[in-house]
DNA sequence: CTCTGGAGA
């Protein structure tokens, strides 16, 4: 067929284009996607939308899109880039009915679905059918969809069956500054896709000060530069430099109470614990000098994101109104992590707090460990914080830093999550892509190659790359699944051991937020109730332990609460449950369990658990402690664990530096096991010499004989 | 004795 053809759409004869068909049918009052007439409701946006800065740059935008292949767009917040630069691009004929599509990319899944919401309310649609959006879990568009809002990672999966991304006319990533892994690996994808694809367009849409480095790395893509629309900011620095953050942080809320005008107040720390321990410190304080006659109620609300949606939902509340007729208003303090400043927007923030950090992960290929450490945030960032203060009106950002650590010290720019991270899923996702010159992928920045040989090392293990480095069928069925590669393997090796039904869910589970809480208040109570779950053997089968209680007591959030159960995780871990399942039946996989009856049902499901995890396992020295086998790291097996047995052997899901080196979700094996599954890892020629070396030398002797013994 | 920022057909 032929695509270019020129179709007459309207029934008015013409012989013009279909984007030059549904201009006209606009003119005319009618939606040209839906033949009926406008609603009040579209006219009424349509003059809002006229007013946003971006509006003035559409005829220059559509020129430079129209001539290039990518196009950069810097855009200040305000500037309504996200929502109305998509609608451009259709509009254009970018995306039309049964030709192709529009793809706009967000970090996050929410932004996905409320942009798309938003978008569709503007072009006078039902959501779902023109205008859609792809997330995990709820894919929410049709064959008539031209303009797609997905998550970045759903883009990326997508691409991973549809390597030219076949079905996108035009692309645009949004958030692009923000530098997810994800985002990373599309823009160096789409580098290539674009030599194969000279009828595709790219737009990549971020904030200010990096779009030079987009523009360089897309060729020297033009750069079309939005100013946004808000309000100035006055900034504040210390003098001299905070001993205490946490406390100098407390401080600052407390004297913008007392002294400010009215004007709620954001400020920013790195996570729960210290957030909870500020918001008591906070309320602490003003109670201690409260004079009621000068200053109102301070209302102190914590902001992370394993906080239950309804107390979420609190920041939004009103900041609390005089005590007295006649007396000063009062003011509400919202304490968080980074989720407020990019993903969440609190409207009525006057004044922001900085600190200046916020944990970040940071990746050590030596010892392969991924972990989260306090970390001075960037320049980049710190603009981004100080910008919260002056969504309504002029504010004022107090930073607990001097302005010359912010001019000196700073980083320009948050490393991308790229440099940050094991890299072991997302080579399986390249490979899978068909990338297989990995060094000299066109990474925008490339992780260290040290960092790539780990996680090629470890698809070579788990079996799912040859030693010529090709993906093997294995290597294929394992990039299918969303999961690390270890319990990728682990899901994919079940049925072997018999026990696919209870590794799913394990795997559902440990691919979940934090099942067993522990409030501060009921410590006592909740390590109880934990109690009723423990396995002896360990972590995962205590979880899965939890996981058929949760089922017997039919899902009931009542049950979870007084069971100390994260709710919402369970009902997570039911969703991902379900998803595994599907993929896993796509992959002809069978569902099997070993008789719970039987001597071996643990033995399986922990023998499967081997077959993904042997390369995370740690041994029990003489001298009491435990070295991780290989890297010789010295860890403590964490309290959290159910484990008190100390096995010689055990496995463990993550690796996490905070006080000590500690081990979490921790699971004993045998020795026999690890040569039986992991031979090639756990062979003596290649080992170095250490305790557990030798405890394996006893094992290959045993067997030896038992293999020498005449039957 | 425990401390997880975001995200994933």
């Amino acid at each position: 067929m032929d695509r270019k053809r020129k179709v007459d759409i309207t029934g008015l004869g013409s012989t013009s284009t279909p984007a030059e068909d549904a201009a006209k049918k606009r003119n005319m009052g009618i939606n040209p996607f839906t033949g009926a007439p406008y609603s009040r409701k579209y006219y009424d946006i349509l003059e809002k939308r006229k007013k946003l800065p971006v509006h003035q740059f559409l005829d220059d935008l559509m020129d430079k899109v129209k001539n290039n292949q990518t196009v950069v767009v810097e855009g200040e917040t305000g500037s309504g880039k996200t929502t109305q630069i998509p609608q451009f691009l259709v509009e254009a004929g970018y995306g039309a009915i049964g030709e192709g599509c529009v793809a706009c990319t967000q970090p996050r899944r929410v932004a996905a679905m409320s942009i798309a919401n938003r978008v569709s309310d503007e072009m006078d649609v039902n959501l779902g059918d023109i205008v859609g959006y792809s997330i995990r879990f709820e894919i929410k568009n049709g064959p008539r969809t031209i303009l797609n809002f997905m998550t970045d990672g759903m883009l990326l999966r997508e691409a991973m069956n549809d390597p030219f991304l076949a079905k996108y006319k035009c692309i645009v990533l949004d958030e692009a500054h923000e530098r997810t892994l994800a985002t990373d690996v599309l823009m160096g994808l789409i580098k290539e896709v674009l030599k194969n694809r000279p009828d595709m367009r790219v737009v990549v849409m971020s904030a200010t000060l990096d779009a030079e480095k987009f523009q360089k790395y897309f060729d020297n893509a033009p750069l079309l530069k939005v100013p946004g629309r808000t309000f100035p900011v006055e900034i504040f620095y210390t003098p001299t430099p905070e001993r205490d953050y946490v406390e100098a942080a407390v401080r600052t809320v407390v004297q913008i109470h007392k002294c400010e005008d009215p004007g709620d107040v954001l400020l920013f720390l790195t996570g729960e614990v210290e957030i909870e321990d500020a918001c008591r410190a906070i309320r602490a304080e003003v109670e201690k000098s409260q004079d009621p006659t000068k200053e109102g109620e301070l209302a102190v609300y914590p902001l992370y994101s394993s906080l239950p949606p309804a107390a979420q939902q609190k920041i939004f509340r009103e900041a609390p109104g005089p005590k007295f007729p006649g007396g000063p208003v009062g003011r509400k303090v919202v304490v968080s992590t980074n989720v407020a400043e990019t993903s969440l927007t609190i409207d009525g923030i006057v004044y922001v707090v900085d600190p200046g950090f916020s944990k970040q992960k940071v990746y050590n290929p030596r010892i392969r460990v991924e972990s989260l450490l306090v970390s001075p945030i960037s320049r980049a960032s710190a603009q981004q914080r100080s910008g919260r203060a002056g969504r309504t009106r002029p504010g004022k950002c107090f930073r607990l830093y001097t302005e010359q650590s912010f001019k000196e010290e700073l980083l320009e720019q948050t490393y991308p999550e790229i440099l940050r991270s094991k890299m072991s899923n997302t080579v399986l996702t390249l490979l899978k892509l068909g990338v297989e010159d990995l060094v000299h992928f066109d990474f925008m920045d490339p992780p260290a190659p040290e960092t790539l040989m780990r996680a090629l090392e470890l698809l070579n293990y788990l079996g799912a790359l040859d030693d010529e480095g090709s993906l093997t069928d294995l290597g294929n069925k394992m990039s299918e699944l969303p999961l690390d590669p270890q319990l990728a393997k682990v899901l994919l090796a079940s049925p072997d051991y018999g026990c696919s039904n209870e590794v799913l869910s394990i795997v559902a589970m440990l691919s979940v937020p934090q099942v067993f809480m522990r409030p501060k208040e009921a410590q006592k109570a909740a390590d109880e109730a934990k109690a009723e779950f423990a396995h002896i053997d360990g972590d995962h089968l205590t979880l899965l332990n939890a996981y058929h209680a949760y089922k017997q007591n039919g899902g009931s959030k009542d049950w979870c609460f007084s069971n100390f159960i994260n709710s919402r995780s369970m009902v997570s871990a039911e969703n991902v449950r379900e998803q595994l399942g599907r993929l896993m039946g796509r992959l002809e996989l069978r569902m099997v369990s070993t008789e719970f009856t039987a001597r071996d049902y643990y033995t399986n499901i922990k023998k499967a658990l081997t077959a993904g995890m042997f390369m995370q396992v740690a041994h029990l020295e003489r001298s009491g402690h435990y070295l991780t086998v290989k890297d010789n790291q010295v860890v403590s097996i964490h309290p959290s664990s159910v484990l008190d047995n100390k096995p010689v052997w055990c496995m463990f899901e993550e690796f996490v530096l905070t006080s000590k080196n500690y081990i979490r979700t921790v699971t004993g094996v045998q020795a026999d096991w690890l040569v039986e599954i992991a031979p090639h890892y756990f062979d003596l020629e290649n080992f170095p010499e250490c305790e557990a070396k030798h405890d394996l030398e006893a094992v290959y002797r045993r067997k030896d004989k038992s293999q020498q013994r005449p039957k």
